[in-house]
DNA sequence: TACCAGTACATAGTAGCGCTGAGTAGTGAT
DNA sequence: ATCACTACTCAGCGCTACTATGTACTGGTA
């Protein structure tokens, strides 16, 4: 990862993965190669699975383990209400900050 | 500040100033009270102070002393070229960021 | 049989950035 | 003499993403 893109990502990679699990339950695994997919070619899995962690510690997401055709059993994760209301507060901090660059981005001041 | 907007800012305030920076010198004290006027209200001044050290140790600005008819003497900060290049970098993560959040955000997945 | 790639999760240690809280110093007004 | 405003500095902290490594299960292949 770049460094800027490591910078920005404190933040927001936390937002960007509990809007990935609106009303879309996933594992591990697969949040990390819907990343990739997505551009964000070099998140370490490690990464993932620490916010994963840290986010079910804060109460957002219930979990469920299931097992796998392939491999070790699976942690499902979903967002709950708690999760919906923080992804919230997320999208209204996200919004203020987007205008404000995007305002000196196009003419500055 | 809120805790979501800390996190958010990192990466991105560094970029806020640069481009206030963008022909438009400035001192310390001035950018604190601009960005406060720009809705960051609790931007901590230490904040601010700590982080134009940081871009001058970088290279990305040049500084010039000057003094003030009020209070100690000003450092005045304008971008210098590979402040420039640095900034551009810095627009083409956010602008990769801002999409991959807007299509989240507008529709999901 | 042995090995490797792919799936799936975990974690200790590190770096970087913004915040907290405190301090120094000069000017002008009450 | 005190306060408010201007202007800058710095040590220590908390949080997040990264690095690097390890565990464990399945299936293919040499």
């Amino acid at each position: 990862m770049g460094k800027q893109m490591t910078e920005m990502l404190k933040g927001t990679l936390e937002g960007i993965v509990l809007a990935f699990l609106t009303g879309n339950p996933a594992y591990g695994y697969e949040i990390t190669t819907w990343l990739r997919s997505q551009g964000f070619n070099e998140i370490a899995e490690g990464t993932v699975y620490a916010l994963l962690v840290r986010i079910e510690k804060n109460g957002l997401v219930d979990v469920e383990k299931r097992p796998s055709e392939k491999g070790p059993p699976r942690k499902v994760y979903s967002l709950n209400t708690d999760g919906e209301k923080y992804l919230e507060e997320f999208w209204t901090t996200w919004g203020f900050l987007a205008d404000r660059l995007e305002n000196l981005r196009t003419e500055g001041k």
